[in-house]
DNA sequence: GACATATGTCCGAAATATCGGACATTGACA
DNA sequence: TGTCAATGTCCGATATTTCGGACATATGTC
């Protein structure tokens, strides 16, 4: 049995593509896709901005934002009208931190992990064809690395990235990749290739490893957190200083592994 | 200048207030009632219920429900089609939190006062004319006395509520709380006259106390953080076992008292 | 002072989303 | 087995909402 009728629109296809404009589009729609700009955007915008990054006219913006600025989903910050997530946000936030029992399992393990790594511990997930954070607990100690939760990132810049792709074929993985996510931030490029023999490995290891990738301090390994159907959506992360000795990192893979693994049981 | 035009919907004056139905109504407002009767509701819910919910025809809720899960606002709960909040929630939450100045200080506040104090410690706020808890931290020991992030508590029942309607008179307050919500949930009511005392005192000592009143186990201690205008709409609170020793509880409302009080400094 | 580029507001027209109602299923209960 | 109340889906009509464009102001640059 199907469920839901929400009759494939023809914007995108995929969650996250960027709506097709010169169009009328929905009031829901345009909610969804203003979110979504906004945390990209990372911080407040004013409703013109907003209207420019969503490629809607202004009129619309300014109308349904004052809408969600008076429900409370947004609220304006500083004096020029700039808006941002607002109060009713973190409370449904918190509701689905407390009811999604897969993932109140996962933040009990992060937390510990944290603790017991003595190191940054993150929740890894795919959004469209990017990389976010979803999680993070920060390590004790200085090495304070933290990436904003909720901000993509290129999926071959990260450990986890390497994860996500093992259910697709060579083929599928070019096509879902956009080729500039290849290029690193600091100006080198990972040949496609060697990515997707790095993909490889993963899946026959069943944990990822990067070195000095995203950037050149941190050394990241991954462990996967398979759905049910053995698709790897979501992964545990540890992300360390590029000077822990060898051993210690292997015996920190050695826990992550274990820690990640009952967490995919059931469900 | 007014800013935005939300041009006053004539369905509900405040926020809060139940649909009136048997009129068309418009996507984004039937998306923004249908997360607060979430909120309202606790745990997942199924589409036909949530249009009983809202009063709203099910072949939109369908519609609606099918949209906002496809973006992951919410998510499906369980194989029986029920749904609730969903991933994009956590990370909008998120945001929140990182970029609202005002909650950032407040959240650092409340995390040094519950250990400081060795007690549950809440930030609490008005939505309508109810309190809810918006953010809590429990302290150690075994009285783990969890209210429900986001649950709508009765304004008479909490210490927080007399600090809430301090800014009214006599009059209004009576206007403002449904007279229901003097009964509290042992079948006791609360005299109403009793209660716009309490809340003078309140006023006068610069804060509210409660013993054994929602429940019979705990003695609640608010203090206000007014906004820029004087209006108290959030407070710190410590909850505390109702045996803790009067001299303590001195010492506990002092500290309560110096964390609030910077909280409200320049906005 | 003139120019370019913002913001916030308002309006009428036209495309369309919401709605009511109908349908086939399913499960509970007696 | 028959009754009753659910669920999930589909459809066409019409009351609405989105949209484009225009306006008055504000800000900054040359």
């Amino acid at each position: 049995m199907e469920r839901y009728g929400a009759p494939a629109r023809k914007a995108s296809a995929k969650a996250g593509g960027p709506a097709r404009d010169g169009e009328r589009q929905r009031g829901i729609d345009r909610v969804i896709a203003l979110l979504d700009a906004l945390l990209r955007h990372g911080s407040p915008a004013r409703p013109g901005e907003i209207a420019r990054m969503l490629g809607a006219p202004r009129s619309t913006v300014y109308e349904i934002v004052g809408r969600l600025v008076e429900a409370e989903l947004l609220e304006t910050v500083g004096s020029e009208g700039a808006v941002y997530f607002g109060r009713a946000m973190h409370l449904y936030g918190h509701a689905y931190g407390r009811h999604d029992a897969a993932w109140r399992r996962i933040a009990e393990a992060l937390t510990r992990l944290a603790e017991d790594a003595g190191a940054t511990a993150q929740v890894c997930t795919v959004r469209g064809n990017k990389y976010i954070v979803f999680d993070s607990r920060d390590g004790p100690g200085p090495f304070r690395i933290t990436s904003a939760i909720g901000a993509e990132v290129p999926i071959p810049w990260t450990a986890s990235g390497r994860l996500f792709v093992g259910h697709m074929d060579r083929d599928a993985i070019r096509r879902f990749i956009p080729p500039e996510d290849f290029l690193l931030p600091d100006g080198r490029e990972i040949p496609v290739e060697t990515f997707l023999d790095e993909v490889d490995e993963a899946r026959r290891l069943g944990y990822a490893e990067t070195r000095g990738l995203a950037d050149r301090f941190t050394h990241c390994i991954a462990a996967p957190i398979p759905d049910r159907e053995g698709i790897v959506r979501t992964t545990l992360c540890l992300v360390l200083s590029i000077d822990v000795p060898e051993e210690r990192r292997r015996e920190l893979i050695a826990m992550l592994r274990e820690r990640a693994a009952p967490l995919s049981a059931p469900w």
